[in-house]
DNA sequence: GGAAACTTTCTGGTAATACCAATTCTCGGA
DNA sequence: TCCGAGAATTGGTATTACCAGAAAGTTTCC
C-alpha cells in the first residue's frame, strides 16, 4: 500500500497523516485502541520510520491520538469530533435558535444595508432555486444566502454568532441528514419565502425583514417536524437530556 | 543553548516547539520572517535534525509557520493571534449583538424556565450586586447570569451561540477594557435591571422577558458609548472597516 | 554593459541505520 | 498460582547520506 497512489503534492508526511486520518475515520481504530507500531507503519506505507514519526506527531499535535514511549500511540479522539460542548446538536434546536437570531439579524440588516448587498442577496436567492432543483446539489447558496445577510448587519460579533450556528449544522450530522429529508418539498414556497426577506431589505423595514426570516424559518421547523418521524424525536430528546447533563456539569 | 534547561519531562521537540513559540511570541521573528534552517538550529539547540524537523511540523500543524522547500520556514501568524474572522470584534459591536440575541434567548428562556433555574438565577443576580461593589472584582457572575438564561432555553444551539459571544469578549482586550471602565457607575440601576428580568421569567412572561433584557443591555450600551472618547471611537470605525474588508474577502 | 543561461550553494525532504530508554511480554522458579 | 528476572517490543533520539527545489552567484553571449 504505497502512498505514491495519492499523487499529491504534499509532502510524504502530509499524505500519510492524511490516511491515517481516513483509517480513523473508517472505524478501524476506535478510540482507546492502539496504531501499530510505527516500524510496522514504515513497511505497510513504504516510508522511513521519520516520515511515519511525522505524521504521528501531526496527530499528536491535533489531539488526535496519545503516544505513549515504549508502548504505542493510542487514539484519542476521532476526526470531526470536537471537544467542546454543543457538538451534536438536533436540528430542531438549530432551527429554533436559527429562527430567533437571524430573525434579529434580519432586522438589523435593513437598517444597514447597501444596494450592493441586496443585489448580492438576489442573485443568492437565485441560486437556491437552481439548487433545490437538483437533487444532487448542495445548500451552499442557501448558507450564503443567511451568511450575506448577517454580514449586511454590519456587525462582526452577529455574523461571527450566526457562522457558528452553521458550523454547528455542519458539525451535527443529524441535523444535516433531516434538512436534507426535509428540503425538497416544496420549490416555490421556498423562493417566495426568501424573496420576502429580500423585498423587505430593499425596503429598509426592520420589522418585515425580522417576520419574514421568521416565517421562512418557521416554515423550515415545520418541515422539520413533519419528516422527523416518533422514533427519531424519541432519540432526540434522550439525546438532548444527555447533553444537558453534560453542560451542567461543564459550567458546574 | 541547550534545551536541558529547561527541566521538562515533555519529548524534546515538544521542549524545542514551545521554546520556538516563546522567540516567536517575544518578537524575534516576526510574521513573514524566516527561521533559521534545520541544520542550524539543530546545532543551536543542540539537538538532531530529525528532532528539529518534528518541532517544526508541530509548529506547521497548528498554523504557525509556513514551510517553503528548499527555501525554508517562514512564521505566518503569531501564537495567541486565532485566524478567524470576528476576533477583534469592538465592544459596541459585541453589545449589539447581546442585544438582540439575548433578549430573544430570554423569551425563549421564559417558556422553559423551571422554578430551580429561577432561584439558581436570583442567586446570581445577588452575587452580581456583590462584585460590582468591589472595585477588584471580576465579572464572572455576570457572565454565568447571562449563560443561565441562555441555558434555560434548553436549546444547546442557543446556549452554544450565546457562549461563543462571551468568548469574543474575553478574547478582545478593547471590549473588556471598555466594559471595565462603564462598569462600576450605579449599583442600583444595574440591580434593578437584572431583577427585572428574573420576575419576568418568573412570571413566564416572554414578552416581559425580551423586553427587561433588552433594556439591561441597551443601558449597557450606552454606557459603552459614554466611556467610549471621540477618538477611541475613531480607531475603531478604522479596525471595524478592515475587519468587514477582510472577511469579505473571506468570503467572497 | 546588460541580459540570459549556467553553475554553485543553500534549504528542506526522505531514507537508512544504530542505539537508548520505557514498557510489555514471557517464562521459569518459588 | 504467583511473581520476578530477562527478553522482546516500542517509542525517542542521533547520525549520516543523498535527493530535489530554490536562491544566489557566475559566466557567457549579444
Amino acid at each position: 500500500m504505497a502512498l505514491a497512489a495519492t499523487k499529491s503534492n504534499d509532502r510524504l508526511y502530509q499524505d500519510l497523516a492524511r490516511s491515517l486520518l481516513v483509517e480513523l475515520s473508517s472505524g478501524r481504530y476506535p478510540v482507546g485502541s492502539r496504531l501499530p507500531a510505527e516500524r510496522d507503519l514504515a513497511v505497510r506505507y513504504e516510508v522511513s520510520r521519520p516520515t511515519v514519526r511525522e505524521a504521528i506527531i501531526a496527530l499528536e499535535v491535533q489531539g488526535l491520538v496519545e503516544v505513549r514511549i515504549g508502548s504505542g500511540a493510542y487514539v484519542r479522539r476521532l476526526p470531526g469530533e470536537e471537544d467542546r460542548p454543543g457538538f451534536n446538536v438536533t436540528a430542531f434546536e438549530l432551527t429554533e435558535a436559527r429562527l430567533l437570531f437571524e430573525g434579529e439579524a434580519a432586522a438589523l440588516a435593513a437598517t444597514q444595508v447597501t444596494d450592493a448587498d441586496v443585489a448580492e442577496i438576489e442573485l443568492l436567492v437565485q441560486r437556491i432555486a437552481e439548487e433545490n432543483q437538483d437533487p444532487n446539489g448542495t445548500e451552499s447558496a442557501d448558507r450564503e444566502f443567511h451568511l450575506a445577510i448577517a454580514r449586511a448587519t454590519r456587525n462582526v460579533a452577529v455574523f461571527n454568532a450566526i457562522e457558528r450556528l452553521w458550523d454547528l449544522r455542519a458539525s451535527s450530522p443529524e441535523a444535516a441528514l433531516l434538512h436534507e429529508k426535509a428540503r425538497h418539498a416544496n420549490v416555490k414556497p421556498v423562493v417566495e419565502e426568501h424573496s420576502a426577506v429580500v423585498e423587505a431589505l430593499r425596503a429598509r423595514d426592520p420589522n418585515a425583514a425580522r417576520a419574514a426570516m421568521r416565517a421562512h424559518l418557521s416554515a423550515v421547523l415545520e418541515g422539520l417536524l413533519f419528516a422527523t418521524e416518533e422514533r427519531a424525536l424519541a432519540e432526540a430528546r434522550k439525546a438532548t437530556q444527555a447533553r444537558r447533563d453534560r453542560y451542567a456539569r461543564a459550567t458546574a
